[in-house]
This record gives C-alpha cells, structure tokens and sequence, in this order.
RNA sequence: GGCCCGUUCGUCUAGGGGUUAGGACACGUCCCUUUCACGGAUGAAACACGGGUUCGAUUCCCGUACGGGCUACCA
C-alpha cells in the first residue's frame, strides 16, 4: 500500500530564507498539495554556533508570503509528531535512542578525538598525498575511538564524562545504491563515504542522524531536497539500513540548483544586482538589510509562478500559472536534472503579467499609499481612470509613479531633446491660438479636448503632438495625450500650457 | 586534487532515432499609435566536442571538454 504523502521542507535557522529554499519548499507544497498529503515546516537547528536570531520568524513569514504555507509544524500547528524543532527533539531523547541502536548493533562507534587531532589526521593524509583525506575504515584505525581503544578504556572515558562524538562505521569497499525519482539509479562506493558524525559532543545530532530519525518519526513518504545533499546520500542510506528502516524510508529527490544569472555558482545574497530574498531580510551580523521580492514590488503569485519554472515545466507553452494550477500539474518525472540560471528580466515579465490581472481599482488601491507618501490623495474615480490610462507602461506598482507623476505635479523643466528639436519661432504664435481653443472649451473631455484641436488644425495647419505634450507634462512620452488632459483637467490644463508659453 | 551530478538559441525551456529543432524573456525590423508603451507581424539566435551503435543520430552507448555540487563535531 502507497504511503500517504506527507513531505517536509527543514531549513536551518542561519539566515533568511533565499529564492532556492523558496522553491524547495514549493516543490514540496505543490507535491503534497497535488496528492492531498501534508506539508510540514521543520525547523533544522542543531547547531548551536549558526543559529541567527529573527530567522525562523522569517522563514515563517515568507512561506506564508508567497502562498505556500506548510499545514503542520512550527509556526503553522502541532500535528501528532510536535514538537518540531530539532534541539526540542533532542531534549526528549530521540535522537540519543537511535545512535545507541546503531552503537549496539555495530554499526557506529564512539570517537575521542580533538579537533586538533582531526587537523592532524587530515594534514598527514595531504602531505602522503592522500587523494581524499577523511575519516574512513581505514583511518580510523590510528585514531582515538572504540574500535580502537581497549575496552576497558572507552568504559573509563565514558565514565568519566569525556567528550566524544558518535561516527557511522562506514564499511571499507561496499556499493550503494539508491534510485533518486529525479535523477534515477545512483551508484556510490562506500570507499568515498566517510565516518559521518551522526552525534556531537555536545549531545546535538548532526544533520544526517537527525533528519533521518525526523523522517521516519514524522512519516515522511518524499524527502525534497537540494541537490548539495547528494554526496551524502549514500551515508543516510546506510544509516537507514543499520537501523533496519531501508525500506519505511522516504523516497528520494534531489533537486537542480538555482544559479546566478551570469554563470557562476549557486545562487547567493551577496550577488547584489537583483533580489534573492522572497522578503527584506536583515541580518543581525550585517549592516546594511537585503531588499526582497515583496519590498521591490512583486506580486507573490508572480514570484512563485518564476520559481516554479525553474527546473520544472509542464510541457506545454503555457507560463502563467496559479498555485492552484501548478499543484494539479506538478510531477518529480518533470523535474530537470540540471541547474537554471535565474533571469531578473524575465522575473519583471512575470510581475508584469500579474500586474494586468488586476482590475483598474484593484491597482488604484494599490497605488494609493504610493501615491499618499508622495503627498497627494485623489478620489477613487480619478484613481481608477490613471491607472486605466498609464498600466500599459508599468512592470510593478511603483512604477505608476514614475510614468505619471505629471498628472499630479505641473511640470517645471520641458524635455530638452523635442525641444530643441520642433519648438521653433512658429510654435509661440501657434500654440496661443491652441491655449486659446483650449480655453473655449466647456465641456471638458477627451472627446471633446480632439474635436476641438482637429478644428483647429483644419485652419491652422500640423500641429505637433509631441510638442504640445511636452508643454503640458514635460516629458515627451506617455499614455494618450487627450485623455491625459482630460485627468488633469481643464484648469490645470490650460494653465500649465499658458505657463509654458510665458516661459518660453 | 578526489568523488558525484549535469550539458538544446545569451537566458528559461519543448522535443526526441528520420522535425523547416517549437515556445517564452531579452534583442533587431515593420505595422498600429501625430509620442512612449501595449498589441500584432517578422528576423537573428541552439542540440559542447570526438568516437561508436544504426540505413539514419541532437536523441542511445563510451570517452573528452566544460559547468555545478560535495569533500566540517554546517546544514
């Protein structure tokens, strides 16, 4: 019988949570959500020295940001399996229980060794040119352990409180294999692995005991993950046999990285040129914070929809999705092997999409405390109107602003380049007779503002548009100028067109 | 260095023994627009290389190159 699907996502709270994490957990959410399985947050926090203040609360907001928030654990409700913090489990002793169990079975060992004796062991292994220096099966033969220290000594350290970590006893030449539902059969000689510490001195378990014990303790049918974990697979496949669990455990996948859109390396926070930060993240240790997809103006809807495709694609040539859509079209069998390159260009292209979606007073709501900071408020019809107008220009919210700001301010300077370019000793006398028209008008609208100036033309001759734009916003771009005019309306207009030509 | 994973336009990708190798972003041109944008049309642009297997390989196999990951009492 199948499994009930029920897959993790278990960040480490070292940080704020970055767009590859992001879309791990996706990945998990749309599976779980496709199958009708759960969906849980475990928070990773074994080691002591990297923990970082704020970021669990980060990790929780963000998943809860982008649409994809988990059904059971921290921060989302116990289920059955609470707690599930990890340096809460250890408290309870679950992972002692099972490192015990490997010890009894003969498959793990206690080691005594310092730091400095593992330095040691690993610079006299680099200057025999040892090609992989680790701690092995063979190795481990001239080091402080149980396998190699008589009895009665280890009794005596373990007595007397000695410090000491708890290794997997990895066999010398042994293949293992494991069939990765993205990758397929991988095959791995044990002679590569090393002695993993499964527990620290300080009684934490490290990453590879306990996400196994958490696994299977918590029922996970899929472990998704990176693809940083899959040399060290092998080891947590030898670590589920010894405990005689190979086959209650999750199934595997490992998935493509994200990498930095010029080449080089997985994706990081210091590649500054475009969020990586589904929220503004500010790390206690630094000064300056990091602006995030939501700060920058993206649409959370449009975030996931890019991450999604990142390594995944449903096959057809359709790109927009909801969460909705791509939970019912999600399958690992899509999942590339390979690693995506992320484009900030294309993630705007996206934002613009969702952008269009909305309805002109979805976007004027949006727009109003934009629009307040800078110290104006206009009423809802107007709002809507501008937004109807000048959306065609925009990729986010913000940027109503910055392709309409002459709506709500007069101009001061007239864009240098039409100027020089068409203003010329006519245009003075020309454009007074347009203020003039301009003037008589008493019905006020885009309809009538055309008529109106057509009529003149017919007298007068061309009249360019592009000049009279300029005279009116002060740029030479933008949405209709008619309408515009019919926003800003006849007052202003008028005036800003007389002030203009007193200028000029 | 060693081990593991990967490789279709600049980027995200579809496809897969016989195709004019398709779409999207970005870019070029044209149309629409008395502007910019939107929209429409169109163009340039890819199967890393070398060997096999095969009537035929971009597709399957093997090497090489390149890229990435890992190589901690970090996850």
């Amino acid at each position: 019988m199948e499994k009930r699907v029920r897959v993790r996502f278990a960040p480490s709270p070292t940080g704020g949570l970055h767009m590859g994490g992001v879309r791990t957990a996706l990945f998990n959410y749309l599976f779980a959500k496709k199958h009708g399985g759960d969906f849980i947050l475990r928070i990773e926090d074994t080691d002591q020295n990297r923990f970082v203040e704020g970021a669990e609360a980060y990790i929780i907001e963000a998943l809860k940001w982008c649409g994809i928030a988990p059904n059971e654990g921290v921060g989302f409700g116990d289920g059955k399996h609470a707690p599930y913090r990890q340096s809460e489990r250890k408290e309870l002793g679950i992972y002692k229980k099972y490192a015990d169990q490997l010890i009894e079975g003969g498959h793990a060992y206690y080691a005594f060794d310092t730091s400095e004796e593992l330095d040691e062991m690993r610079k006299r292994l680099e200057a025999a040119k040892v090609s992989a220096p680790q701690y092995n099966a063979v190795t481990r033969q001239n080091m402080r352990n149980s396998l190699t220290l008589p009895e009665d000594d280890v009794k005596k350290l373990l007595d007397t409180g000695a410090k000491y970590v708890i290794r997997l006893k990895v066999p010398r030449n042994e293949e293992i294999r494991f069939n990765d539902i993205i990758r397929g059969w991988v095959v791995v000689n044990s002679a590569q692995v090393d002695d993993k510490v499964l527990l620290k001195s300080d009684g934490m378990p490290t990453y590879h005991l306990a996400h196994i014990v958490d696994d299977i303790e918590m029922e996970i049918s899929h472990a998704v993950r990176g693809e940083e974990w899959l040399p060290s697979a092998p080891a947590h496949i030898l670590i589920y046999r010894y405990l005689g669990l190979e086959n209650d455990m999750p199934k595997l996948a490992h998935l493509p990285l994200i990498l930095n859109p010029d080449g080089n390396g997985k994706i990081s926070k210091r590649e500054a040129r475009f969020p990586v930060f589904p929220l503004s993240w500010q790390d206690p240790r630094e000064a300056t914070p990091y602006v995030g997809y939501r700060e920058s103006g993206y649409y959370p809807e449009a975030f996931v929809n890019i991450l999604a495709l990142l390594g995944w694609n449903p096959g057809t040539n359709e790109e927009i999705f909801s969460v909705e859509q791509l939970a019912n079209l999600f399958e690992f069998e899509r999942v590339h092997k390979s690693g995506a390159k992320f484009d900030p260009e294309k993630a705007k292209w996206f934002n613009q999409q969702y952008l269009r979606m909305q309805s002109d007073h979805e976007l004027a709501e949006a727009f109003r405390p934009t629009l307040k900071e800078k110290g104006f408020e206009k009423d809802e019809a107007f709002l809507i109107e501008f937004c109807k107008l000048v959306k065609e220009k925009v990729q986010f919210v913000h940027e109503f602003w910055d392709h309409g700001k002459y709506v709500f301010i007069a101009p001061d300077t007239y864009d240098e380049k039409v100027m020089t370019k068409k203003w010329n000793d006519q245009s003075k006398a020309l454009f007074t007779r347009v203020l003039n028209v301009f003037e008589n008008i008493t019905n006020w609208t885009s309809q009538t503002i055309h008529d109106d100036f057509e009529n003149l033309v017919k007298e007068a001759g061309k009249i360019d548009m592009q000049l009279l734009r300029v005279l009116i916003t002060g740029v030479a771009g933008g949405p209709q100028l008619f309408d515009m005019m019919a926003l800003i309306g006849k007052e202003e207009s008028v005036k800003r067109l007389s002030t203009a030509l007193s200028k000029l």
